[in-house]
DNA sequence: AATGATAATGATAATCATTGTCAATAAAGA
DNA sequence: TCTTTATTGACAATGATTATCATTATCATT
């Protein structure tokens, strides 16, 4: 756990101490998949780390988005999610969400254009509106071609549980 | 409660029923303002229809959201939010969210840009990934102007509850 | 207009993610 | 090493959402 320091200076300026919890909680997120939930988190961590608390996960996770080195997202499913931040070109991407299966999709076309239109749109609001701005989303909701085979069954929407 | 039917078209072949309270819920977000949560809605419409359940507003909702009727906001504060989306032009916003006191600006600039491409990616992704686009939404997270002073007040983020 | 099948409702309980509390622990400067 | 206090973590508390299921109300049919 103590191995890699790489994340440390990450923290500097914005808490007063670098904890293990943090690094570990960082460095994990780096490594992993997107769009991970709290519990998911915690168990994968709980692994190597057995002392971790599942308070300081949902702390450290809330603190790493404030400093925005995660994106937070919320889906709608009762399970909000966190993925690291990669600078790397090509990690980016935006979501396309089933609201039916809740299956998500991460896509990485067409975004060139979408992310220059993206940053404009982030200057004129941090003007006109004097935020800091940290993080952005963008989601398409709809059903997939599962789900919606589904519909076509002749069952009504509301049917469905 | 029965004057307007002005929705009831709405419902055909979603669903077998028309009832008073998917109408009363529905005419009631085509009023109201922006990004109204479950308890404001239920809040709002017993005054005037008491026999109205809270588990059919959550009901009702989903099924509107399924029909596209309105569009399902998840901002990552525990409480869902719903609007009405207005085929009025210039109703059309997108929102711009403080993550640290929760403030929501909806911001009706700069779309247009937007809008033409949303609808292309929309398209494409249709195409690609065969789901059936029900909505989008796009959002902005940072810290308000307000929040930001705080944090220039010397506490690091770690500390503020 | 009355009937009957069943979609939809609503009171209530149950679930489960998230937050609050507070004594114990451990960074980090002296 | 010692002291200060930021941070942690076990646990309780909260609160939004969902499941249950007997009751009610819609609507096609009579």
């Amino acid at each position: 756990m103590s191995r890699s320091q790489n994340w440390r200076h990450r923290f500097k300026g914005h808490v007063s101490r670098w904890t293990e919890s943090r690094e570990a909680i960082l460095e994990f997120l780096s490594r992993s998949s997107k769009h991970m939930s709290v519990k998911e988190i915690y168990a994968s961590l709980y692994k190597s780390y057995p002392r971790l608390g599942l308070t300081t996960v949902y702390r450290t996770l809330e603190l790493l988005a404030r400093m925005g080195l995660i994106t937070k997202l919320s889906l709608g499913n009762g399970q909000t999610r966190y993925e690291f931040k990669s600078d790397e070109k090509g990690k980016h991407h935006h979501h396309l969400i089933c609201i039916s299966c809740g299956k998500i999709i991460d896509y990485t076309e067409f975004l060139e254009e979408e992310l220059e239109l993206v940053n404009k749109t982030e200057n004129r609001l941090k003007k006109k509106y004097d935020f800091k701005i940290l993080d952005h989303n963008i989601e398409f909701l709809g059903i997939c071609h599962k789900c919606n085979q589904l519909d076509k069954g002749g069952e009504h929407i509301a049917r469905r549980k």
